[in-house]
DNA sequence: CTGAAAGCGCTTACAG
DNA sequence: CTGAAAGCGCTTACAG
């Protein structure tokens, strides 16, 4: 049963034609005679032919891989994204070559340059907060916020963000706390903005975990208790991680979500659904922003490359923008205002309290 | 500054030397005047030589590229993991290509063909639940549970069971509940039976929650707040997963953790410590792992494929098993045992019941 | 419609 | 210690 592996020439012989007409056959390029062309791949098949990825590649000057840089690799949507980018290249005959770059920016530019020797024939970069992607020979798409220049694809942070602001305004909020990490990336403006404008003329607050805990260290509470105390009644967080965070902050100081508080994340992370209450979530739709980001890639693999934004040494930097929708998740960690709230805020003439009135 | 790709040629030409004595000084393998060879790699270095990995791919029949086999890409633990053995790989020079099977047991079998098909040297596999590794006709390095027939290398699951199991003895719980999701797991047999071990000769019940979701549906009530009701002052949970689920439906119910009951989980994820309070939790030592799995195929790949466990078509499966160490991770969710339990406990003297009244 | 031939860039016996 | 030559497996102009 075990037979060598088969090479074109074994396929070319057994048959009595040239490698080239086989070559021509399986790939259906050239011009084989439609029976011929029939028998050829029937043999292939039957022989188990595999090409050599190597032959090909050292003839063609292409590798048939591209490279994936997740800047942020302990990003827990990492798993969500690489499987559909896998996926998407595979439907397209591409393998995904990975490469960590540990979030540290001269580590990024490092990962880059190793996939180049690998000979990768263009890359998708998931890049750190504020990292130019550079150096690279080859196309590249990026995938951050739509609010980044040189951005190929993207979800609709912002929309998304403001669908959940909708969301939370339509319950009756209106005094809401916004919890994000970093004043500095876009991704986090963008989501925040959106909610922002969907929450309307409400009360915001906003609270920034890193500025926080810069203060009062790693870990520290985020003082949600007084914030339910001042009368928020319901906390957005910048991603389900937050989310998290905050939930288990309330539950233990005894407070109700979404009773006295409601909460909102965003990514729909696997254990989002687990945790008890359920995590209303804002999803990204991954699968669709893979396929865009590929199709991109191949598409600036297969044009002569001049049409491109060309940079430097001859880096090829997609930039197209498209925005994908976000999908609201919602589960039970959401409900209406909690009504107790309005009646006192509605006696108080206070200034800050009064917009909030009902 | 855009000067064409340097090949082997260039540089040996730029010498007046042969490309066979460029390749020779740059591998370090030929027998090469050290002058020469420093005046090559010089040369080399200059003029920014990279070698094609298309041109040694097909003259060697190396690729120098391993696959990785996630069977649930969607495991948490997939991003250090991957980090892990891409780490380890390029510190030998090797890429990682990777390849997602849906967990499903069909498309494993093909993400390993894809693999193949792209000429992969070796590769790793991390298998779905009771799932065969077959039809790789290359090294395979398999990461699953020492329990596991053709594990390569695992983390001490058992030990590290074990080492819950001590550490909650020794808080004095004397009534604890293990939390499962799959008898049919070989990981959850070992974690869950290490457990069991260290707790010595205190009570111990199991639940597990494939059952109880097949009789009452996804998400369902894990009946935490009547076990401790009936005395439970700890729960082993067989992931930091579950772990969380366990922790909010606790508090959800408004039961203290640790002060009413503790909680451990496994795997140290992200949010692990981000929850309050803190999950007590087992960490793998991915990066041990990674390297043992990755320094397994290597060797494989390196000596002449005579001396492995030679299957069917001829792959080779590595099977050395050695167990990596686990290391447990103290936090806020575990505690001493709530004493009124133990008065009451010690009052009693009922067999089942006894040691429960509360 | 089919074939002979060249060549992608490297490494490896083999001579010298 | 160094070089000439062959060849890994494929694809692609170019002839026929």
């Amino acid at each position: 049963m075990s037979r060598q592996k088969p090479k074109l020439a074994r396929i070319a012989d057994s048959l009595g034609v040239s490698t080239a007409t086989v070559s021509n056959a399986l790939s259906g390029k050239g011009r084989v005679s439609p029976e011929l062309a029939e028998r050829i791949r029937a043999t292939a098949a039957e022989l188990g032919y595999v090409p050599s990825v190597a032959g090909r590649a050292l003839r063609t000057g292409r590798s048939g891989v591209l490279g994936l840089v997740l800047a942020d690799i302990s990003n827990p949507l990492f798993p969500k994204l690489a499987q559909a980018i896998e996926n998407s290249a595979a439907k397209a005959g591409y393998g995904i070559l990975i490469a960590d770059s540990h979030g540290d920016v001269a580590a990024q530019t490092q990962a880059i340059e190793r996939l180049i020797e690998r000979g990768v024939d263009g890359m998708i970069v998931v890049p750190r907060r504020g990292t130019w992607v550079t150096g690279a020979s080859c196309p590249v798409a990026v995938i951050d916020s739509p609010s980044t220049p040189g951005n190929t694809v993207a979800a609709d942070h912002w929309s998304g963000g403001q669908g959940l602001g909708l969301h939370l305004a339509s319950l009756g909020h209106k005094h809401v706390l916004l919890l994000g990490n970093s004043t500095a990336s876009n991704v986090q403006n963008d989501r925040l903005g959106g909610v922002r404008a969907g929450l309307g003329n409400a009360k915001v607050e906003a609270v920034w975990i890193e500025k926080l805990e810069a203060k009062a260290g790693q870990g520290c509470s985020l003082g949600l208790e007084a914030a339910v105390a001042r009368g928020v009644t319901a906390i957005a967080a910048i991603s389900d991680l937050v989310a998290l965070r905050a939930l288990t902050e309330l539950q233990r100081a005894g407070i109700a979500v979404p009773e006295d508080v409601s909460v909102t994340g965003f990514d729909d992370l696997i254990w989002s659904s687990v945790v008890t209450p359920g995590l209303t979530t804002m999803r990204m739709d991954v699968v669709t922003i893979a396929d865009i980001a590929i199709a991109a890639v191949l598409e600036a693999i297969a044009r002569p490359p001049s049409a491109e934004t060309r940079r430097g040494d001859g880096d090829t930097v997609i930039a197209s923008q498209p925005k994908v929708p976000m999908e609201l998740v919602l589960r039970q960690s959401t409900g209406p205002a909690k009504t107790s709230v309005f009646r006192k805020d509605s006696k108080s003439t206070n200034l800050t309290v009064g917009e909030r009135i009902q």
